[in-house]
RNA sequence: GCGCGGUUAGCUCAGCUGGAUAGAGCGCUGGCCUCCGAAGCCAGAGGUCACAGGUUCGAUUCCUGUAUCGCGCGCCA
C-alpha cells in the first residue's frame, strides 16, 4: 500500500507536469510531515529546488504547482506559504478511510526485502562465561534488526556465533580435573567453569608448569581426544542451556547456532590456499593479507592476521571461513554483524579481505557504543566488573513487581508475575533499544528501572488502557467509519499512518531507536485523545469512530512492541 | 602519528534524504482522579545546537579547520 507521502508526492508531480515543470532536471521532494499542524499536514519543497533550475522565484513555481493539482478528493486544501513551501491537508473522508484501510499494519509495511536474504550475527557470547550486561546491546539491537528485517520482507538467518572454540578450553580442562567443585557445578554450571577458568589462568601467572599442562590440554582437544572432547562437548552444552534461558526472557530468537568451532575444521586449508592464491603472505612466521590505502582508508598500515607464528589461527580465520559457508549455504543478499564499536578495524580489514578473495557482499557492521558502569569501567567478565544478566534482569523483575503489586493488587497472582516479567525486563530492553546504537551508554539503575516517563511501560500502558475500553464496551461493538471531531483524532490517525514507513526507516539504517520514538509519539498522542475525548459516549456513531481509532493504535502498538522485542500486555 | 565516533536544556538523550518558532524523558513550578486505568493528562520555566570559516534561498543537519572527550591501530576476541 502507498504511503501517505507517495499519494501527496504523485499528485504534487502530476501538478508540475501540468504547469509545464516536467523537463527540470531535479528530482522530485517527496512530500514531507508537517512539524507543526498550522502548516497542514504535510508540505512539499519541490518548488525550492525547481525554482532554482528553472532560474525562477520559488514563490512563483509553487504558485503554479497549486495551481495545477489534478482534481482529487484527497487533499482538501493546498496554499503556498512564506519563500515557497506548498503546505498540503488532507481531506478529512479520504485520510479516515485510508486509516482504516490500512490498519493492518503487516499488510500495509513495504515489503522492500522480499526475495532477499540477510544473515545477521548477533549476541555470540563466549562459551563457559556467564552473560553479564555487556552482552545485552548486541543481543538486544540484534535481536530487533533481526525482527524488523523479517518484517519487511527479508528472509532472515539469525546466526549466534559463540565463542566455542580456544586456548581457554585447554585450562578450563586442566583445572576442572584438578579444582572443580562438584556442588557448585551443581548449582550453577556456568558460574563454577567460569570462576575455574578466573582461578586457573591467575595461578598460571607464578607457575609456568600450569601453562605447559594447560597447553597439552589443548593439544589433546585439538587432536580429537575422546575424553577431551565430551568435556568440552558438556561445557558447550550447560552454557548453551543458560543461554537459551536468557534469550527466553528477552524474546530472542535464533535460527542457527555455528561457533567457532564449527569452522575449525577448514581453517589450514583456507590459510594455505590464500597463500598459493598470492592474496596472503607470510611475514614474520605469520599469515597476513595485506593491504593498500586503495582497500580501505588506513589499511595500508593494518593487515589481517589469519596465522599466528606458531600455527594458530585468529578469529580473522574463522570469520572468513564463516563468510565462505554463508554465501554457499544461504546465499544472503546482506550480512549484519553487530557488535560494539571496538572492532570496527577488524571489521573493515575483514570485508577487505573478504573483496580481495571475491566473496564480496553487502556487508555491514552495525556498530554499537560502549556499555560503561556508572565508574567508567566497560562491563568485562575478564575484569569481573559488571553485573551478570540474570541477576540484572531478576532486580528489574522484582522492581516492577512491587509496582504492580501496588497498582494492580486484585490481579491473579500469575498474572501479575507475568506483567513485572513483561514490564522489568521490557523497560531494560527499551532503554537500550530508544537510543541511537551508536550513542556510548552508561549503566545506571535509576535508568534501566524508571517505568514512567518514555519508558516501555508508557507504551505498554497505553495499549493496556485501549484492551480495557474494548472490554468495556464488549466484542460485539464494531468500530465504524473515523470522523475528526477533534485536532488530536487526525493528529493520532496521521501518526499511526506513517507506522510501516516507520518500520522500513528503522530497518534500513539499523536504527530501532526510531521506532521506539514512533511509538512514544503514538503512545502520547493517545493519552491525549484518551484525556479529552470520551470513547463510550451514548452517540453511537461517535463511539463507533472513536474504537476505530483506539483499534489502529492498537494494532500499531502491538505491531511496535513486538518488533522491539517487547510483550503487549491485555492488562498491566 | 593514522583511523572511527562524540560535543544539543541542570542531568540523560532524540533530531528521519538540509526546511518555517530546535524536541523528549528525568528534575523543577502550578493545575487535573464523585468522569473509559493518575505507570496518566494540561500548563510553565529552562538552549549562542563546542568554536571558526565555507556551500545554500535556507545549516543542529553537508564540507574544511580548531578545541576537547572516547575507542581502535600485528600474533586476544
Amino acid at each position: 500500500m502507498s504511503t501517505l507521502s507517495a499519494v501527496l508526492t504523485d499528485l504534487i508531480r502530476a501538478a508540475a507536469t501540468a504547469a509545464g515543470h516536467a523537463d527540470a532536471p531535479v528530482p522530485l521532494d517527496p512530500c514531507v510531515p508537517t512539524n507543526d499542524s498550522r502548516h497542514g499536514d504535510y508540505q512539499s519543497n519541490f518548488a525550492f529546488r525547481l525554482g532554482k533550475a528553472l532560474r525562477t522565484n520559488p514563490r512563483a513555481v509553487a504558485e503554479s504547482i497549486v495551481a495545477h493539482i489534478p482534481e482529487n478528493d484527497i487533499i482538501a486544501k493546498a496554499e503556498v506559504a512564506g519563500p515557497g513551501f506548498v503546505n498540503l491537508t488532507l481531506a478529512d473522508a479520504w485520510l479516515a478511510q485510508n486509516v482504516l484501510e490500512n490498519s493492518d499494519v503487516a499488510a500495509a509495511t513495504p515489503q522492500i526485502g522480499a526475495d532477499k536474504t540477510v544473515v545477521i550475527d548477533f549476541s555470540s557470547p563466549n562459551v563457559a562465561k556467564r552473560m553479564h550486561v555487556g552482552h545485552l546491546r548486541s543481543t538486544v539491537i540484534g535481536n530487533a534488526l533481526a525482527r524488523l528485517h523479517r518484517f519487511c520482507g527479508y528472509t532472515v538467518v539469525s546466526d549466534n556465533h559463540i565463542g566455542d572454540w580456544g586456548t581457554q578450553f585447554g585450562m578450563l580442562i586442566a583445572a576442572w580435573g584438578t579444582d572443580r567443585n562438584d556442588d557448585a557445578y551443581a548449582a550453577d554450571p556456568v558460574a563454577e567453569l567460569q570462576r575455574l577458568y578466573q582461578d586457573y589462568k591467575k595461578r598460571i601467572a607464578d607457575d609456568s608448569e600450569l601453562l605447559d599442562i594447560a597447553r597439552a590440554e589443548t593439544a589433546k582437544l585439538q587432536a580429537g581426544d575422546p575424553a577431551s572432547r565430551a568435556l568440552w562437548e558438556e561445557f558447550v552444552r550447560v552454557s548453551l542451556d543458560e543461554y537459551g534461558r536468557m534469550y527466553d526472557r528477552l524474546g530472542v530468537t535464533f535460527d542457527v547456532t555455528l561457533g567457532e568451532s564449527f569452522y575449525n575444521p577448514v581453517l589450514a586449508e583456507l590459510v594455505s590456499g590464500l597463500l598459493e592464491r598470492g592474496i596472503a603472505e607470510v611475514d614474520d612466521g605469520a599469515v597476513i593479507v595485506r593491504f593498500t590505502n586503495d582497500d580501505g582508508k588506513g589499511l595500508g598500515k593494518n593487515p589481517l592476521l589469519i596465522r599466528k607464528s606458531d600455527g594458530a589461527s585468529l578469529y580473522g580465520t574463522t570469520d572468513l571461513a564463516t563468510i565462505d559457508y554463508r554465501q554457499k549455504t544461504w546465499g544472503p543478499d546482506r550480512v549484519l554483524y553487530v557488535t560494539d564499536v571496538r572492532q570496527q578495524l577488524h571489521f573493515r580489514q575483514l570485508f577487505a579481505a573478504a573483496k580481495k578473495i571475491g566473496w564480496d557482499n553487502d556487508f555491514q557492521h552495525v556498530w554499537f557504543g560502549m556499555l560503561r558502569l556508572p565508574g567508567g569501567e566497560v562491563a568485562a567478565t575478564r575484569s569481573g566488573v559488571g553485573e551478570t544478566l540474570s541477576s540484572v534482569l531478576d532486580t528489574a523483575v522484582a522492581h516492577a513487581r512491587t509496582v504492580v503489586d501496588g497498582k494492580s493488587g486484585d490481579l491473579p497472582e500469575d498474572e501479575r508475575a507475568a506483567i513485572a516479567e513483561a514490564v522489568g525486563i521490557g523497560a531494560i530492553l527499551y532503554t537500550d533499544l530508544s537510543q541511537n546504537p551508536q550513542t556510548d551508554i552508561t549503566f545506571e539503575w535509576d535508568k534501566m528501572l524508571a517505568l514512567e516517563g518514555n519508558t516501555a511501560p508508557y507504551l505498554m500502558y497505553a495499549l493496556a488502557r485501549i484492551r480495557s475500553i474494548f472490554r468495556k464496551v464488549g466484542v460485539t461493538v464494531a468500530p465504524g467509519p473515523i470522523q475528526f471531531t477533534d485536532p488530536v483524532e487526525r493528529e493520532l490517525a496521521i501518526l499511526v499512518r506513517r507506522t510501516p514507513v516507520v518500520i522500513g526507516q528503522a530497518c534500513e539504517n539499523f536504527r530501532p531507536n526510531f521506532l521506539a520514538e514512533h511509538l512514544f509519539q503514538v503512545a502520547n498522542t493517545f493519552a491525549s485523545f484518551y484525556g479529552q475525548c470520551p470513547v463510550i459516549v451514548d452517540d453511537a456513531d461517535l463511539r463507533a469512530s472513536r474504537l476505530a481509532l483506539c483499534n489502529v493504535t492498537a494494532e500499531a502498538l502491538t505491531a511496535g512492541l513486538r518488533l522491539l522485542g517487547l510483550t503487549p500486555l491485555e492488562r498491566m
